[in-house]
DNA sequence: GTCTATATGGCGATAGAC
DNA sequence: GTCTATCGCCATATAGAC
């Protein structure tokens, strides 16, 4: 069982998964994923057979984590307006635990494009209380109207992208006047303002 | 020279840009490169000695063209509000003739964090004509006090992030009622206006 | 400059003892 | 289940003829 921590398995699975994600298929070696985990290399192939049935699972894991586990807070029940800052808040926590899941899974996913259609879901996204919260709105007049992607698209990117682009910000020594956490603390509050903003005044 | 459109080097050159651009570093093949290029793959040794060589050419213009391209409109002598717009446009041209060149130069700069330190410049940005106005424009009371850097990332990450997710968004299925292009041509506007007014509006 | 042939090393994978 | 030893392949790189 790969969920009992204390397995082998897991162990491996846990430093496949670190590994994967910040080297990328391509880049990563069996043999690190074996010191990462601190045991031998023949074990990866006793129990995962292949690094690609290894790497199969692990993209599997880190896709549903990262595309399916925001759905529960878009169908909760409180109005649009409140469940902006909460998303917001749910990706930056997403990010600060693992930093190189978005990039690794659009990595290997543009790779592999598709050898990963099996994944394709009936866009739960267009379908969720959020959507049809922002569509009700639109129709009242009480919003703007503009196509619902627009506004997630902004707000997961608003969140996402500077996390990606975080080592050529770094490297512009763009931060000098103020910390890179701040800066991001500071983000969440101006995107939710900026995004409702937009919508409710025009 | 590399500047000759003719020469075995430049068709080495252009086909590297290519595969490297797709693939990454640790992904490409130097017999891909070759294939692409119409060219014996010993030719690339003998021009470029090494695969770590050919990629380090390859790197530093990519990071020249990504990151400086953007400067001189910067500093145009128009207003703030007018650059906005022309930013965007500018990036989703550079994203339509170059796909995958921010994520590769995102990618390779994250794996080789301190390596290529001696790109860092003294920022630039922060010393545009662009920002200054921001910062004029906030000292006057005319627009909203906000660190420019949260206006920059949301310009350039308002539009590289969608091209960036493309291939995930597409997996969701979450454009049947609408079609990419459109969908980016509406964002042009969406961005500019939201940002404008989130400025203005206060 | 361009080709063919080959050297060299690294990596995924397996065999087999314990 | 876990280890050591090793196989076989593939990728980078070079040697050397033309």
């Amino acid at each position: 069982m790969v969920d009992d921590i204390n397995t082998t398995e897991h162990q491996i699975f846990e430093a496949a998964l670190k590994i994967f994600h910040k080297k990328g298929l391509a880049g990563a070696r069996m043999q690190e994923i074996a010191d990462e985990a601190g045991i031998n290399k023949s074990m990866l192939h006793y129990y995962f057979r292949s690094k690609e049935q290894l790497f199969g699972q692990i993209f599997m894991q880190s896709f549903t984590k990262f595309m399916g586990s925001v759905m529960p807070l878009l169908n909760e029940q409180n109005t649009w307006e409140e469940k902006i800052p909460i998303v917001i808040e749910h990706y930056t926590q997403v990010m600060q635990n693992n930093p190189n899941l978005p990039l690794f899974v659009i990595n290997e996913l543009r790779q592999n494009a598709e050898g990963f259609m099996g994944f394709a879901k009936d866009s739960p996204l267009l379908n969720s209380v959020f959507v049809a919260q922002l569509k009700q709105a639109m129709k009242n007049g009480e919003i703007r109207t503009v196509h619902p992607m627009q506004i997630w698209i902004t707000i997961t990117g608003g969140i996402i992208f500077p996390f990606i682009a975080e080592p050529m910000l770094k490297l512009s020594a763009i931060f000098q006047d103020t910390s890179w956490e701040d800066f991001m603390e500071d983000r969440k509050k101006i995107l939710a303002d900026m995004i409702i903003k937009y919508l409710k005044v025009f």
